[in-house]
RNA sequence: GGGCGCGUAGCUCAGGUGGAUAGAGCAUCAGCCUUCUAAGCUGAGGGUCGCUGGUUCGAGUCCAGCCGCGCCUACCA
């Protein structure tokens, strides 16, 4: 709503400006810091100062004058030295706002592909896992918000070292055979992704205490890229489990997706030896013969000395499948691969996964015309080779639509180490933070923080709602939990280094998931008690004129909150443009508080001008539904009672 | 050495394309539960926006140079 005015009173003055002045200026809308000072300001006068060798103030008091009444505006008035300040119509403003369901536009023809979560399935999710997958499916809720059609995909990585490490940790350093694996998926007292991330550890430092044992790895990588014999099919049977264990998790979150690439279709498909003959084709690589790279295909441009594509020994790297994988986004590869049913979501959705066994299901993914990879940002300058690589195969456009959606890492505060009990050097004490490392072992699995979570939240919940059955607690306390996990990992700016504190993710107030989620209990709660005291909801058509909105506005601090939470939509938009859902977040927070303050100055249902009354009862049900909505863009549930 | 990022209140962080008096949470202190849930509300204190210079009507924001910190810079992924 409060958009739509914006990009109005934008257009009045720039059509105002070429026809007057001719000049082709871009109106930007700014927010006063004051709101005395109106809704709007434009500070367009300032802008044509330069060029029109004139006074600020007076090129503001033209355009006041000339440009005259633009529909929703109640006044314009020149302000300071040359700023303009627009008063909105406030009336008509919230009779709009009565009307309006503030359905989304939807954008056609594009389709937007999202890329997250891509955890190698060798073992337990942990926190920076988490951080990946809350900022992608958020980003996905705030592209759907906003009217995109958007494909979610999760890859899998299913033949790499880090699964060649645990399926070597249980050939060879436990001597276990595919039914002893097999035995230990199926036993209720393992948690199977929790027992690899151990043996992945042991794995690591065993390799780190025996360096000849490395040819474990080698071999294990060999059998697995062969797809035959018995490691090959532990290798699958192991990812699997995992995948589905990360699955798991992620629903906790609320994640879901829409398909499940795997490297090991990529390899069987011969999704490489296509993007090969492109790349070859289009010199794009250049086969190296002599320095350190002899015998590689080598891709030039990015460092002084290329980056080596294919190896010596005629090994592709992991960036050249991920530039063969990239194309087949776009629809540029010529190959596709085929699908079967991994899962089915609760509203009946299907996951699909890749197969290399021909089937018809009828699913076409991919072609998307934007792609955005969530990527830990450690990992651009592999996201730059495949973005160069776009480029020197002559698709800039696609190069240009190819983004690296990256953020920080999550990192441990010492202060949270020591609550985990892991030791310190005395080096690591005196740093801001700790990195997590799935070699050593170190982190915070993101179940067990679940977990602490939901116990913790249960404990608040069992305290206030005694009466209330088990059951209903326990949903109550996971849905304030993940509320609180979620907002915690979207609150930080992409390219903020969280350095996470057990203490602090599990607070509840503040700035946390459960105040925006307080605020719209206490929203509904109002309504259900107007319910049981045996009132009904007005008919607000019928009750609220324009004249009596105009007259209800008429306050100030009323009138101020509404235009508050009349802004859900721009916001959302606004962070889609900067590509940070920390944006969504913020303001949540902002129309939360907005409600808390209008709650505690409100009485609301004891009012007893009728008119004011159905005002308040009016913008409550607004404030409800705002925060509903902005919760739900977040993954965040609103529970019956708090 | 090169690339990217960061440096804002005691701590953790926000600060649309440069704009009016630099914001929030936590922590601290002082108030508010016989009135729709106190996971809440009100108020107070707390700042040389790393440093220096430049661009201009105007710089936390843009440019340059320093200082400090982090990540990347593999024939690992």
């Amino acid at each position: 709503m409060f958009h739509s005015i914006e990009k109005q009173v934008s257009r009045a003055f720039h059509t105002h400006i070429q026809i007057r002045y001719g000049i082709d200026l871009a109106v930007g809308i700014e927010q006063p810091r004051q709101s005395e000072f109106g809704e709007m300001a434009v500070p367009a006068a300032f802008q044509l100062a330069k060029q029109l060798r004139q006074a600020p103030r007076k090129i503001a008091a033209e355009l006041v004058e000339e440009i005259g009444l633009i529909a929703g505006v109640a006044a314009m008035e020149v302000a300071g030295n040359g700023y303009i300040n627009i008063r909105l119509d406030r009336g008509a403003y919230g009779t709009a706002l009565r009307r309006s369901d503030s359905a989304s536009v939807p954008v056609p023809g594009e389709k937007i592909i999202v890329e997250h979560t891509n955890i190698n399935p060798n073992k337990a999710a942990h926190i920076g896992h988490l951080r990946n997958a809350a900022l992608g499916d958020t980003f996905v809720r705030m592209l759907r918000a906003c009217g995109y059609r958007v494909e979610v995909q999760n890859y899998i990585d299913n033949t790499g070292v880090q699964v060649a490490d645990v399926v070597a940790g249980f050939h060879y350093l436990e001597n276990k055979t595919l039914a002893d694996v097999r035995a230990l998926l199926e036993d209720p007292a393992i948690r199977f992704d929790y027992y690899c991330w151990d043996l992945y550890a042991r794995t690591s430092s065993y390799y780190n205490d025996h360096p000849e044992a490395l040819a474990w790895r080698r071999e294990t990588l060999h059998a697995m890229e062969s797809g035959e014999g018995d490691v090959a099919e532990l290798a699958h049977v192991i990812s699997d489990a995992i995948v589905k264990a990360h699955l798991a998790t992620m629903l906790r979150l609320d994640v879901e997706y829409d398909v499940l690439p795997r490297e090991s279709e990529i390899l069987h498909l011969q999704f490489w030896s296509a993007a090969f003959e492109l790349l070859k084709q289009r010199k794009a690589i250049y086969f190296e013969t002599e320095g350190k790279h002899a015998g590689c295909w080598v891709m030039p441009g990015l460092s002084e000395e290329g980056k080596v594509i294919v190896r010596s020994d005629g090994t592709v790297v992991y960036t050249g499948k991920d530039i063969a994988y990239q194309l087949w986004k776009f629809g540029l590869l010529g190959k596709d691969f085929f699908y079967r049913p991994w899962y089915t979501y609760a509203d009946g959705r299907v996951l699909w996964v890749t197969t290399d066994q021909p089937a018809d299901s009828g699913q076409q993914f991919g072609h998307g015309t934007r792609v955005y990879n969530v990527i830990d940002t450690r990992q651009s300058y592999l996201q730059d080779v495949v973005e160069a690589g776009l480029r020197a195969l002559g698709y800039e456009a696609q190069a240009d639509q190819s983004i690296h959606f990256n953020y920080e890492m999550v990192a441990l505060s010492p202060r949270c180490c020591a609550d985990l009990g892991i030791p310190l050097s005395e080096e690591d004490r005196k740093r801001p933070y700790v990195e997590v490392s799935g070699r050593k072992g170190l982190g915070v699995k993101a179940d067990d923080l679940m977990d602490s979570l939901i116990a913790k939240a249960l404990e608040e919940v069992a305290s206030r709602h005694a009466e209330a059955p088990a059951g209903e607690q326990r949903r109550v306390a996971t849905q304030i939990a993940i509320g609180a996990l979620r907002y915690f990992l979207l609150k930080f700016t992409r390219n903020s280094v969280i350095a996470f504190d057990l203490q602090e993710a599990l607070s509840f107030e503040g700035e946390t998931g459960p105040y925006v989620q307080y605020a719209a209990v206490r929203a509904q709660k109002i309504l259900d008690k107007l319910i049981e005291r045996g009132e009904t909801m007005p008919d607000f058509a019928a009750e609220l004129s324009s004249e009596a909105m105009t007259r209800q506005l008429a306050s100030e601090e009323v009138w101020q909150m509404l235009l508050a939470a009349s802004k859900t939509g721009a916001a959302v938009e606004r962070a889609v443009a900067a590509g940070e859902p920390a944006h969504v977040a913020r303001y949540a927070f902002q129309l939360a508080q907005t409600f808390s303050n209008f709650y505690q100055q409100h009485p609301i249902l004891i009012e007893e001008n009728r008119e004011k009354k159905v005002l308040l009862l009016w913008m409550t049900e607004f404030f409800r539904r705002q925060l509903e909505r902005i919760a739900s863009i977040l993954g965040i549930q609103i529970p019956i009672y708090m």
